[in-house]
RNA sequence: GUGGCUGUGGCGAAGUGGUUAACGCAGCGGAUUGUGAUUCCGCCAUCCGUGGGUUCAAGUCCCAUCAGCCACC
């Protein structure tokens, strides 16, 4: 392994473990962030429908951006001149930024590949440009995020070995140029496992990103389509192999279950679209299980939401208003939605750490494994 | 009372002789995993106001009847 720079140091601490699962504290440029966390979706620079007010009242600690969608809008010269994310967007607390290699993955038909990057036709109006490797470490540094992602290409599912192989190689190729072109010792960036459902091609992968050296390790391609066992058992082939010492990232991922499943293989942080994404569209995540609020068996509901959620949602209304206003096609509807599946999704982050310092983590996992699969 | 127009699922509305009656809205159910998401996918009229008739075949043509609307007495 390659000597580690003085920024490598301290940044990740590991409190305490419990089965496989860590308990730790990382520190950043802009705060503390206390794991295993989930970290809030921001893509274009706003968790959709909440405001760095909402985020901070939920007690979030860390929220993502997206280099493709801030390039293409508002764009570098705009960032540049509000001197980063952070202040254009009035959140103070970390942030974290994905490079764009998603993007290679879910706009599939709008761009092509090369060894020096993704040619890409942009999604709003069609303009064509390639972003390499530098060029997105290089955005993600005006961007100024606490932690900005390589460049790496989410291989699809399902990916013959071949295939897989020259993906991840690639992507390996381009995580050695994004690490060389770090200029800022600030911030932090993080090496991305690639190599599809292979645990031979992850395990050689993850071996190359260490060699290089990163502040963190992610794990990406997953839940790209694979099953369940499959997700789990790539999680665990890397984590069997990660640094014991450094943050560990689960790309994209997911349900409730998923993340304390991801917790119990030994991940520290996750994100997902999902508390969001399904709020807007009436899927809530609650302690007794998913509500479908569309459904008719709530007209009349006075209950809460959630009863055992304190969030400004669940406190204050009843489901029957929740689903009117999720009929009615009201902001509000959608806000509230959003606020309560965002509460849930850091409170059972914070559970998770509870569960864990209090080594009672096997009976939470146990917990969550029946309350979504009932 | 006379003349005209219209009668298709909760609503709007295609269809003017020939496959299982478009489509939109509403309704119901499902999906959603590094956000191209106010998105996507299902289901929802044994039946075309009613009764007869013509025809191999009628929501579509004919007759009668009922209802609504408009105009005129």
């Amino acid at each position: 392994m390659s000597l580690m720079t003085a920024s490598q140091f301290n940044r990740f601490k590991l409190l305490k473990t419990n089965g496989q699962a860590r308990r730790g504290v990382l520190t950043l440029k802009h705060g503390v962030v206390q794991t295993p966390i989930f970290m809030p979706v921001g893509t274009v620079g706003s968790v959709k429908t909440l405001t760095p007010a909402d985020l901070k009242d939920l007690d979030a600690q860390i929220i993502l951006g997206n280099t493709y969608h801030l390039f293409l809008r508002p764009g570098i010269e705009v960032l540049s001149h509000f001197k980063g994310l952070h202040n254009f967007i009035k959140w103070d607390r970390p942030i974290l930024t994905d490079s764009g290699g998603f993007q290679i993955f879910s706009l599939g038909k709008l761009n092509k590949l090369t060894e020096d990057g993704a040619h890409f036709a942009s999604h709003l109006d069609g303009t064509k440009f390639v972003l390499t490797p530098e060029l997105a470490v290089n955005i993600q540094e005006i961007i100024g995020s606490d932690i900005h992602m390589v460049l790496d290409e989410c291989t699809s599912y399902p990916c013959d070995l071949a295939t897989a192989r020259s993906s991840m190689e690639r992507s390996m190729r381009w995580a050695k140029r994004c690490r060389d072109a770090k200029t800022n010792p600030d911030l932090c960036q993080f090496g991305i496992v690639q190599g599809g459902m292979h645990p031979e091609l992850r395990r050689e992968s993850l071996r190359q990103l260490v060699e290089i050296g990163f502040e963190g390790y992610a794990i990406g391609g997953l839940s790209v389509g694979e099953s369940k066992e499959h997700m789990h058992e790539i999680t665990e082939v890397c984590c069997d192999l990660l640094p014991v010492d450094q943050p560990r990232y689960l790309m994209g991922v997911g349900t409730p279950l998923d993340i304390v499943e991801g917790v119990s293989r030994g991940i520290d942080m996750f994100d997902c679209v999902m508390p969001t994404r399904n709020g807007r569209n009436g899927t809530l995540f609650t302690s007794a299980g998913r509500v479908n609020i569309k459904n008719l068996q709530y007209r009349l509901d006075d209950a809460p939401l959630d009863a055992a959620c304190s969030c400004y949602t669940c406190r204050t209304f009843t489901r029957g208003y929740l689903r009117h206003l999720f009929l009615a096609g009201e902001i509000t509807g959608l806000r509230l939605l959003s606020l309560h599946n965002i509460a849930y999704y850091l409170q059972l982050a914070k559970d998770i750490r509870l569960a864990i310092e209090n080594d009672v983590f096997a009976d939470f996992l146990r917990h969550h494994q029946q309350l979504w699969t009932k």
